[in-house]
DNA sequence: TTTGGCACTCCCACTCCACGAGTGCCAAAC
DNA sequence: GTTTGGCACTCGTGGAGTGGGAGTGCCAAA
């Protein structure tokens, strides 16, 4: 697959050739690029060193006459070794962190805030998925009673994250009744990692079977039945993808509605940011190379953000494949660190 | 403004036109008219009335050799007067109402379902307004103590609504303590409207301000700032976007974008809706009709939907003005009805 | 190994043209 | 007075033809 590792120059050429793709977004040809370069090299000597960069499947002629244009190899060879990013723009950075600290007060703000920031600031379309909450503790449970045999079930974390849950029951249920199931239970749970709960809850269950405590007995379905219905879809917020619309190398309309229609979706760009999971910085995905139709033609770069130093989402931009990547990494980068900065206030200094 | 009444032929001539005209999307001429038209009049004739349209602003022609187009006042005198709904295919109603009972245990589940099925049996985009809930009754008010000098307020509502904010306090709060406020709080508010409860809780501010009661006190400004920070926006669900892109007659690539910024924004789409308050049934703004550039080319067909017999949102269809409106039309009054129904279980022999 | 020269290819923008659809108008027919 | 057929006219569309320009590949000379 990888054939014999460029030289210097070709390397040279490459990135000079990708840079000038990206800004100008027009094929590049021998004569462009050999002013665009630093050794004087003469049209003709130029053209050698493209045929061979053709030949490795790094670039390609759009037809016989016309400038050379990347391919996603190309792509892949400028960004992993050629790429040299771009210092941030201080404003930037200074605006990106006003807004997320003004957003702090709430989880969900701060998500979409990011994901605005995200596509506010690159231009394209923003993501970001909302916290994974394995980790947090449970810190209370409530149950209130609603008309027509309905109670609501409310979970609080220890972070301030809450689900709620109307649950339909078999009798009607009194206030002071499910006052009494929520303590006992507050009382049993408290503190607990919401995944482990329902360990404790089958364990509690084995042991009160026999038992005639039936009190004990409605809490723990009560509750099994609320973390049930609680348990909610991973989620993404998408922000900008009207930036996305008329870009004019996004490729034809056809195109442009799977992408449409993969944004409302949301299962298979989720999916596609999960397997970042590996990594630790950013992420990129270029063109279909994951084998994902709907993003041919474009790029998607993505990093996980942290809370209390576990990861416990992703955030990224997608755009075109013909993108300013030496702005758009630091700038995922930045905003993913900054993101898990603002959502553990406790780790403040961390940044 | 209004010229001189149409004849009755003039009338059937201008409905077959714009019948035509929405089911091909090519403009029509004199020759397809007297074809499609049960009279047989000779092309001749029918150029005589067609000018006649013209002159009344009712039709156009895009140039000179090319059949007639509706304008928007052509679209409205047709959708007002001479439009014959088509019934209601059953098979989509009881999809429809399946569809909408599986979702009917949480309120945004079922905004969402509605929202979803509007744009997937239209083929065109659906919105749904969160319901207002001003006429909601305080059940319950919790607060939890978090860490960081953060006090979760949760409050619920008698319907099973529940909202939650993180309001960051001076000081240190117990549980207990914020147990006590609870309890105090519940009692006093429980059962009202939760728009009256700012009025309730400025009296009791009012009565308590000279007393060294600074238990109450801190409660009620506990409780205030909760008011303040949980009063959402209205919001709108929209689904099926994608449907749009590439709908050959949503004009450039511009418009479009225009459009999907309008999306994302939501604000001014709201505003459009709720001028559909004055009237009971289903409203039409055809174009731009209503000022609304972002709008121009499409139409959005919008109908009240009721809680309780009280109106507490809309929801509707956009689509290009070109659309069937004799299918589109009769679909968003029963989805607007059956989500009434659905939201309203007890008055759900209402259909 | 690099370079200049040269023939070649192909896209693009432009023009020209024929065709067809549809119109407006007029005079004849009903 | 209304309807109709006829006719000249207009205009968009699509295909063919054309010249220019950009860029290439290859070759022979430096």
């Amino acid at each position: 697959m990888s054939l014999p590792p460029l030289n210097e120059r070709a390397q040279q050429l490459l990135k000079a050739l990708v840079e000038r793709y990206i800004s100008e977004g027009v094929p590049v040809g021998s004569r462009t690029l050999s002013q665009a370069t630093p050794f004087s090299l003469s049209p003709a000597t130029i053209r050698n060193v493209m045929a061979d960069l053709e030949a490795m499947g790094l670039i390609h002629a759009p037809h016989t006459s016309a400038g050379r244009v990347p391919t996603i190899r190309g792509y892949r060879l400028f960004i992993n070794q050629l790429l040299t990013m771009r210092s941030l723009d201080e404003s930037q950075v200074d605006f990106l962190c006003g807004e997320l600290r003004q957003a702090s007060s709430s989880r969900q703000q701060l998500i979409e805030t990011a994901s605005q920031m995200l596509s506010h600031l690159t231009r394209f379309a923003g993501l970001v998925t909302l916290p994974r909450r394995e980790h947090a503790r449970l810190s209370q449970i409530e149950f209130v009673p609603l008309s027509g045999r309905r109670v609501l079930a409310i979970l609080v974390m220890d972070d301030g994250e809450v689900q709620n849950r109307v649950l339909p029951v078999s009798r009607d249920y009194s206030g002071s009744e499910l006052r009494k199931y929520s303590a006992l239970l507050s009382e049993q749970l408290a503190g607990q990692e919401a995944s482990r709960v329902r360990e404790t809850l089958l364990a509690e269950m084995d042991k009160v079977r026999s038992d005639l405590n039936t009190l004990m007995r409605e809490a723990i379905q009560l509750t099994e039945q609320a973390l049930d219905a609680a348990t909610p879809e991973p989620d993404l917020v998408i922000s900008g993808q009207s930036n996305l619309v008329g870009l004019e190398d996004m490729g034809n309309l056809a195109r442009m509605k799977r992408l449409f229609e993969a944004f409302e979706t949301k299962r298979d760009i989720l999916h596609l940011l999960d397997q970042s999971e590996r990594a630790e910085g950013v992420q990129i995905f270029i063109g279909g190379e994951s084998g994902y139709d709907p993003l041919e033609g474009c790029s998607l770069i993505a990093a996980p953000y942290h809370e209390q130093g576990r990861v416990v989402g992703y955030l990224g931009v997608i755009g075109p494949t013909r993108m300013p990547y030496d702005r758009v990494i630091p700038l995922v980068d930045i905003t993913a660190r900054l993101l898990g900065a603002a959502m553990s206030p406790t780790l403040e200094s961390e940044l």
